[in-house]
DNA sequence: GTCGACATGTAACCAGTTACATGATTAA
DNA sequence: TTAATCATGTAACTGGTTACATGTCGAC
């Protein structure tokens, strides 16, 4: 028999939109909760405002891909709690398995700096490069302290590999960082 | 004396208005021109639609970065060069020394894909992997040609810098398609 | 004569951020 | 009482994309 959710057509929306429908798949929470979450999970490759996350999980209401439930609090405020629906966690693999694959969007106003350095003062190029390598240094501990936690759970498998991507990329920072103060060292004694 | 420029406030722009500015310290150009050196030049780490080029040459025309200047030709349609004015390099070299860093934005939707890789067909998820391996693939090829142009060239050494970290992410992320490759292999037998 | 590269732009839209605004509860 | 954390949202803006629109010139 033919299923009918594979005939209609998905609506487009961004690859953020989905993120945040597929964070519900873990349970239910809300916008505040979901904030949390994505920090410590795909932040590192998607990482909205707090205003975006309430906008489209109203969206996702919408949509019907997932239902709203008032939760009353007793020690803290009330707040609203999302789950998602039969009919959002089908679009939800239909997304991931028959959707074209974006492109990554990458953009470095350092990157750019380093790219017109000659027209830098050297010793604010150098600060500037230092600081970049100490922000990689501080992610990358970021995600070697949540490794331990997400390794050898196999509810987490998938999510590991993604940790696996941003430990390697704050590596290769760092690597980077340290071949341009060589270089720089070299090129102004 | 006192150097007028230091005191005035820097218009705040996003980097890639100053990114555009920068290219023009390399010669005047037109936003066609300018769009084709971007693709080969900064264009890992920032790359806005044409109409958007156009639309910021404009407006640094406006701020006193650039001047316009009509070239008929002969041979080919009209166009309108770009060039950087002196009061829109000192701009630029402020720019350069003196902005805060701004984070680097990173969006994934493939690894927004592989982080609920649990919800996908395994076939369907490798396919992809193997379709994003293959984009580092070619674009390290390109890197890997611009390479050799631009090396031991005392002009590009900045350049040549940013190009290194671009050679180095995608060797990273082909390493890491293959260990994820490995992994969803050893998991679906 | 029509295709591809050259060349410039507008209009409409959408994604996403910042700043603003509100208010509850708990602990110092 | 004051600060911190919890909690949700709106409004204004801006950055950026896509699609549309126009047209030249040279080569096949």
């Amino acid at each position: 028999m033919a299923v009918k959710t594979k005939d209609e057509a998905l609506p487009r929306l961004p690859a953020g939109t989905w993120a945040i429908l597929g964070l519900l798949t873990f349970g239910e929470r809300s916008g505040y909760d979901l904030k949390k979450l994505i920090d410590l999970s795909v932040g590192h490759f998607f990482s909205p405002a707090r205003s975006q996350i309430y906008a489209e999980l109203r969206r996702l209401v919408q949509l019907g891909y997932a239902r709203e439930r008032e939760v009353s609090q007793t020690d803290r405020p009330d707040k609203r709690n999302y789950r998602v629906t039969p009919a959002g966690e089908a679009a939800l693999r239909r997304w991931l398995d028959e959707s074209p694959l974006e492109p990554d969007s990458f953009k470095s106003p350092f990157l750019v700096k380093v790219f017109f350095g000659r027209l830098m003062d050297p010793d604010r190029l150098e600060e500037q490069v230092r600081e970049y390598r100490a922000g990689a240094v501080s992610e990358l501990a970021e995600l070697e302290a949540l490794e331990p936690m997400i390794r050898d759970e196999p509810m987490t498998a998938f999510p590991y590999l993604t940790l696996r991507a941003g430990l390697s990329a704050c590596r290769h920072t760092i690597r980077w960082c340290d071949e341009v103060l060589k270089a720089l060292r070299e090129e102004t004694p």
